[in-house]
DNA sequence: GTCCCCATCCAAAGCGCTTTGGGTATGATT
DNA sequence: AATCATACCCAAAGCGCTTTGGATGGGGAC
């Protein structure tokens, strides 16, 4: 059924049911509650395509998801941002289009997005350092989202990002209370950008201290539960081995647990864990009380909220950028204690 | 850059850059030549909704993703698996449009995704038992491929499955040749028809050497570290207790072995366990030798190669629906061992 | 009765592409 | 020289929608 046939079976002209159905005011009620009847019994909606080439929209946002070509790795939190913006888009009768792209050709993908004009805007996923992907898609006129922040850009855009720094400033001081005095960082990937803000926030809190900074202590990697088990196994090897982790994800708190407790040490007591909590449906931090001591702040509704401000952006490409900084807060859980006591 | 720009600054008419840029043989090769240099050079692409618009293809596939509104649950095998399909529709210039529904009116968003002719196929995803999803996609007559099977459906479709019900038998069987007699099972939602499949295993490998079916050994529910934690937890409370566990995802093994752990019990002496592994790329099962002893089946090569059947399906309609069983491989890694001896 | 103004509705153009159904040389064939 | 393929190219229609720029008719004001 399409806007002919339909307009046909009412005898009215395809002007008149295309107002009728998009509620423009030159429709009588009686004649729109007719043709929207008669669009609900027939099933008819229409065509995004037809509709996107006569208006010039899309009705579609892209999300362009970066595979580590090297790792092979998708971001275990990609799948609750997803589901979060989805929610926004349904509600806004937005597509959402996927383009996973090894992140060595993405710059494909945004121009090939512009020039087959798929999508009205896109979000920005896992933003670097002085990420090469701002500048060109200023470049595109393409409207953008960024879900994170990427220091070193120097003109203006859209984001929306967990308070990092904060964060981790004051996980570590949250130990550093404890009497913690040897904390490490496992982090992820120094060319991320959230990986430099964390550890920003973990060396505010140590110097704040007048604790000396120890590269010993400090990994980053990809957030796997390997990587969190490796690092801790290896720290925890050292002379001098830490009392106190800071973590990056739940995944790699789970590695870490996994290291002391192959070494016969008690989580909490012996070392203290505390971790970054994404809020993801499926790994949850426990049930009512913690496991972990966490700073969370859900990944889900950043996607809700971070689509919205896209649209939103999409819909005035005048509006002055938006900014919202959330504060992750802080769950206290079974992962940490006291600092142990030298003998 | 539009077609009739391209064609202008070449002095050509549209037809003949279009059949230029599309490989038809009418014609030259040095005109063919002029036009793909002069596309590269303004970096045209077609208009992927007009090229829609007049083939009356979509260029898209659709994934529907539910989620289950009780639980808020993302299935997190999801982020693999996409990555796999994304990697052929890129080889094959298709889009992946992606919705995420609640679970209770999946059929809308089957019907709009028909009318709005948005997408040329669809992939579904967590097949349950009886799906209503399939006959609903037969009488749209829109091409679907499923990964997993829906046990009950009475016409063929297109599918790419593990093979559960083996990989669970062998798994259980494995167990039992090491002296198990006490083995759980762990398992997903029983709605779902993997859950079902791989119970099936499970039952007949016990039937197999003659024991009894005890329904205080098996749980199912949505599969997370949680549940793992507290189905484990509770059935290591029970009087004669397991002594060793199938799981259905490494994630709940994760769960489980927190539990025997906490009791202060060894994983792979006191308790055993075995679980099913879908190669997450976040998730690895340890790095050289695995940590679970699992059967394994990677997800993402599951969603390149469904990908690849439905495209198969769309371009010629016509063809018989295709099959595909994977069999997960046994992997022996460091959470099996022998049944203690009872004292 | 005349005029004007709304309230309703419609015909047709246009969005950017593909594809049908030709047209025009050019060179070979008779 | 007339004919015929062949190779190459083009104008225009059509995909399903929105939107511009009217047309029509009925009711109120005068």
């Amino acid at each position: 059924m399409n806007l002919k046939e339909l307009s046909q079976e009412l005898g009215l002209s395809q002007t008149t049911v295309s107002r009728a159905l998009n509620g423009y005011p030159e429709v009588s009620a009686a004649t729109r509650k007719r043709v929207e009847e008669a669009a609900q019994a027939f099933n008819y909606r229409p065509s995004t395509r037809a509709k996107g080439l006569a208006t010039g929209q899309a009705l579609a946002i892209g999300h362009v998801i970066p595979v580590s070509s090297k790792h092979e790795m998708v971001n275990p939190i990609f799948g609750d941002f997803i589901a979060g913006a989805g929610e926004t888009y349904a509600r806004q009768g937005y597509e959402m289009i996927l383009s996973i792209v090894d992140d060595d050709n993405e710059e494909q993908i945004y121009r090939g997005l512009k020039s087959r004009r798929a999508v009205d805007g896109v979000i920005v996923h896992g933003p670097r350092m002085d990420d090469d992907r701002l500048p060109l898609l200023h470049e595109l006129q393409m409207p953008f989202a960024v879900h994170g922040r990427a220091s070193g850009s120097t003109t203006p855009y859209t984001w929306l990002d967990v308070n990092n720094r904060s964060a981790f400033e004051r996980a570590t001081n949250f130990l550093l209370d404890l009497g913690h005095q040897r904390i490490a960082l496992i982090n992820g990937l120094e060319v991320m950008d959230f990986a430099h803000r964390r550890r920003t926030g973990y060396e505010d809190a140590l110097t704040g201290r007048g604790i000396a900074i120890d590269p010993a202590l400090m990994r980053s990697g990809e957030m796997t539960e390997v990587f969190g088990y490796q690092t801790t196994r290896d720290m925890l090897d050292q002379d001098d081995a830490p009392t106190a982790i800071v973590a990056s994800s739940l995944i790699c708190a789970l590695g870490a647990r996994r290291a002391i407790e192959e070494r016969g040490l008690v989580m909490g007591k012996d070392v203290s864990i505390i971790t970054h909590d994404d809020a993801l449906s499926y790994l949850q931090n426990g049930d009512e009380i913690p496991i972990f001591t966490a700073t969370r702040s859900s990944v889900r509704e950043a996607g809700r909220r971070l689509a919205m401000m896209l649209l939103d952006t999409v819909a005035d490409p005048g509006r002055p950028p938006q900014h919202v900084l959330l504060e992750a807060e802080l769950m206290v859980g079974g992962s940490t204690g006291p600092a142990p006591r030298k003998d």
